[in-house]
DNA sequence: TTGAAAGCGGTACCAG
DNA sequence: CTGGTACCGCTTTCAA
């Protein structure tokens, strides 16, 4: 029950009555919503710069129903995979004027059917959700107050919702191109579980281009683990550990590709511990192409998921949906295989 | 210009109206401010379940000025250390009915202030800054109107202000102990340049516990540069790199310690690549204790800065705040040196 | 216990 | 170009 606010703020009207005009005009002249002379202006402005006066964005959003606010949800907020782009993409959105912020939810469900349905009051003028699932309810609200929502890194069943991703197809078939001209005998997936789209994509994929050059396609080639989604490094390392320690190693894959760096960066220290050496016996890539990929030794493969990138095109894609332009509604962005040592 | 925001939002006074009673009512009810009928109250209920209705946030807390949002302001998204404190912090918000949003401003003073300048109105319960330099006034505004501020990894020249922060001192005895005790002759610091207040409290007692095991103490055992703290991997790697071929391998220090983990396990790669064995001819040290640092080969020693503990104990600081408790206001939280491979 | 009405700080609309 | 005023959705007196 701690109430009393202090320090009332500086009102529009306050810069109005100083300035001897209304609050309309006051906001008009801020908005640029109707042409204000020259003199006024000045006055105005004076007043302003008297009082440091600052417009309270969340009166006028209230009123207006619109803001330069922009939520982003992100499920993990330390996967370097999901900040690299937040940052260029915050970085853009600062620049135009606009403020990013940024909610994690940690894979529930529940926190970003919540997050989602709180938002609907805050009026940002978009939200951005990354990755995410079992949410499409909350979406259409937000929609339909004329939110705009972009999906990232994830493709909507819904063709009138916007939605950014990597091009989970091609990728496949050079990283299994290259396993080959290697010369391993067979490859296994290294997974989360297919419950984000995203991930059960790649896993089709992956399969199919399996069998397209013939290597088994079964399910002793995929690995998947509910845990490994969050903590990717420890999770994916003690998963390694059990199978290296449990399996037969005849039957065992000789390569694996997992679906993000940090897991293969986990996995790459439970097969040195079992002295197996890299990429000799075993070979590894990753996903991603996170800053320290190639800082470890030694360096990881890994499919380049460019993030600058996606970090530039979501914010052309939001700059675009506020301005009502015509936009690409389902952009896909490339991914390149990056060769270093770990296979 | 796109306007026309359609589905209109249901409010408080259709709740009221359907109910049969005042929207005052309504709103007494929802905040336990008066008593309410029994009999009333199930009305309501039944009104809201049957309307969906979701009360407003912001305009609730535009005349209440008091709200569940907890802002939270971090220099750099990209870095764990941050991250992980994070997503332990907001964890415990969530799970206490508050929501907390982050907000990056990448090391900007102008950004941080503009920041700062916006979440006035935005009206959150409390705001948190992590780093940050050259806020003193935005943050007295905040304060004056009654939004509560802590300082995270910092502590404030303000006693009156709240901050949490790890201890500099003890830890960079045990560090030099440990070094002495391994034999190494020359004892090199890496870092950003000390404009983060944090950095110029670690620098000042490091030289000064330096000279207090006899070790050289002047200008040429510090290594600063302004672009090491933003990409720390890269340029912790680059700036190694030309330390590593330009100067005279006779007067470099034959341990480092850098101001981050991420700094270090950039300039491990340098080291390697120009063909220093670690921990043979070259100690290296970091700082943080981040996931990957468990990871990498050989495993990096550094200094612990237990982030979930800082998470939890920031979380109780805030809530403290909240509830008008007498709290400490200057938390000092301990750091742990962990010994692995690395030097 | 409840209702009526006056704001919170802006913006939208309309008349002049 | 400018002023006046209703209103966004909720909370807060205050009187009944």
């Amino acid at each position: 029950m701690t109430k009393g606010r202090s320090s009332k703020s500086v009102t529009i009207k306050q810069v109005a009555s100083l300035a001897g005009v209304s609050p309309g005009t006051v906001s008009n002249m801020l908005n640029g919503t109707a042409p204000v002379a020259k003199e006024t202006v000045e006055r105005i402005t004076n007043a302003i710069e008297e009082l440091h006066y600052v417009p309270n964005v969340i009166a006028s959003s209230l009123r207006s129903k619109t803001g330069k606010v922009i939520d982003v949800l992100t499920p993990n907020m330390n996967n370097t995979f999901y900040t690299r782009i937040l940052s260029t993409f915050t970085e853009l959105a600062d620049k135009n004027g606009y403020y990013a912020r940024v909610i994690g939810f940690e894979y529930s469900v529940e926190r970003e059917k919540r997050v989602l349905s709180n938002l609907q009051h805050h009026m940002p003028a978009a939200v951005v959700i990354f990755n995410g699932f079992g949410d499409e309810e909350e979406i259409y609200k937000l929609i339909k107050r004329g939110i705009k929502v972009i999906l990232a890194d994830r493709v909507s069943q819904d063709d009138s919702i916007p939605s950014i991703s990597f091009d989970n197809k091609k990728i496949f078939n050079d990283i299994v191109k290259m396993f080959k001209k290697k010369g391993y005998k067979k490859i296994g997936l290294f997974t989360e579980l297919p419950q984000i789209q995203n991930i059960r994509e790649r896993m089709d994929n992956f399969l199919c281009t399996l069998k397209k050059y013939g290597y088994p396609a079964d399910d002793s080639v995929v690995f998947a683990r509910e845990d490994l989604r969050l903590d990717n490094l420890k999770n994916g390392y003690q998963y390694m550990k059990e199978i290296l320690e449990e399996k037969d190693k005849k039957e065992l894959p000789d390569a694996w590709v997992a679906s993000s760096d940090l897991l293969a960066i986990g996995m790459m220290k439970a097969a040195r511990e079992n002295g197996y050496s890299i990429p000799g016996e075993l070979g590894i890539m990753g996903f991603d192409n996170i800053a320290v990929a190639e800082y470890v030794e030694p360096g990881l493969t890994t499919a380049e998921q460019g993030q600058e990138l996606m970090g530039r095109e979501l914010w052309k894609m939001v700059v675009g949906l506020l301005k009502g332009d015509k936009i690409e509604k389902k952009k896909v962005l490339p991914q390149k295989l990056i060769i270093r040592g770990s296979c």
